[in-house]
DNA sequence: AAACAGCTGTGAAAAAAATCTCAGGTTTCC
DNA sequence: GGAAACCTGAGATTTTTTTCACAGCTGTTT
């Protein structure tokens, strides 16, 4: 009955051994161990055995995963093997390059609508995606059943649409701003990801880093 | 002396706190409580005090954070207080809007080279960034002191690109792709950034909390 | 067929991180 | 000036996460 949850680290861990598994079918191998596994990911085999046992059993004892078996087990677990629909809010450089990202289908993300404030760039698009003005989004999330948003919008409007796409009913948002959004405690869950975020991080884990290199 | 290092979630934590600290200079605040710092991250006071506590001595004994004192102290610790020049590769409609984007300056990053392996589009692209051939890119790294750069290519070129960037001495790498990188253990910092990959993570956070409702 | 190398899964141990408690210090307001 | 409300910082505690050790299974090789 699996009645304890897995980990929040272990999930975002679990979500790379995915990708790695693909690569795996991709590359027709069918069979694989938790340290092969390990050493792909740079992290240790009995990390890799715990987070998997998380999912049940899926390996077959003493013979290592089958690729297929596990992938499918964690996207069953992840809700991976459905198609969820998602949009793209504003519709600037960075947006419109979103909005024509080809692969999102192949992951089974499928970007049913574009957002933007500016009418006149609605018009003018040209896109195979249906776009709307900003001021329908909790509108259209809500009849559409989008589940997912990306915010690219600029910092100024990052907190107004986020208000209007939950609610809507969105259930994850992905924020590009580097702005932090306040979230009421309604069950939205948010990815920030901002170029500027990661650089200060990143920025931050070198510079400390090299203090203890010293 | 401060031997012992910060945890990394505290740093993640701690660059949130910076972009707070941010805002609250901007609307002309000068003190504040780990308590609002909190509400404003949805974290527990105790948490924010811990995190800034590694920082060393910043605030007053009973009386909160001088904003600007804390905003200091974190940048220093961090790094935050210089500039770092910065790349992209891959100059497809992501890489391209990434390069355009205006603001990297204002948190004190300089895109100083953008890296494209198509000969054409270098020739026929305009943009104030100096332009350079992808076989170029370990070369021009090292000669411009490039710190940071992001990947924007497609996946098959991911890991090509990355071995070249490290070859020129990159310290920190931004991953648009979702393909994970092998890295060698060099000191190099990645940064794992595609939306694909934050869908999923999405998706299994909705799933599970989902399950546990029922 | 037996021995060996390699594998998973699990319960225990260790390490890391988050949370709590409390001893003081500050400010504000009467 | 004193009380109340609020604050930080740090040690102690609890919880979470990672790492380890090992029992038991599998496939292969001789």
């Amino acid at each position: 009955m699996e009645q304890y949850s897995i980990p929040k680290p272990a999930i975002s861990r679990l979500c790379l051994v995915y990708r790695i598994l693909d690569e795996l079918i991709r590359s027709g191998i069918q069979t694989v161990s938790s340290s092969q596994i390990a050493e792909r990911l740079s992290m240790n085999p009995h990390n890799v055995r715990k987070d998997i046992g998380y999912l049940g059993d899926v390996g077959n004892l003493g013979a290592g995963y089958d690729v297929e078996k596990l992938k499918n087990t964690i996207a069953a677990t992840f809700g991976l093997n459905r198609q969820r629909n998602a949009c793209v809010v504003g519709l600037g450089r960075l947006g419109t390059a979103i909005l024509n990202y080809e692969y999102f289908e192949t992951y089974g993300y499928v970007i049913v609508a574009g957002f933007e404030s500016n009418i006149n760039k609605i018009e003018t698009l040209r896109t195979a995606v249906p776009l709307f003005p900003s001021y329908q989004i909790a509108d259209v999330v809500r009849r559409f059943e989008i589940d997912l948003g990306i915010i690219a919008v600029p910092e100024q409007s990052a907190q107004k649409v986020t208000d209007q796409l939950i609610k809507g009913g969105i259930k994850g948002i992905v924020n590009l701003t580097p702005v932090i959004l306040k979230i009421p405690h309604t069950h939205v869950f948010i990815s920030n990801m901002s170029i500027i975020g990661d650089f200060n991080y990143l920025s931050a884990l070198i510079t400390l880093n090299s203090k203890t290199i010293q």
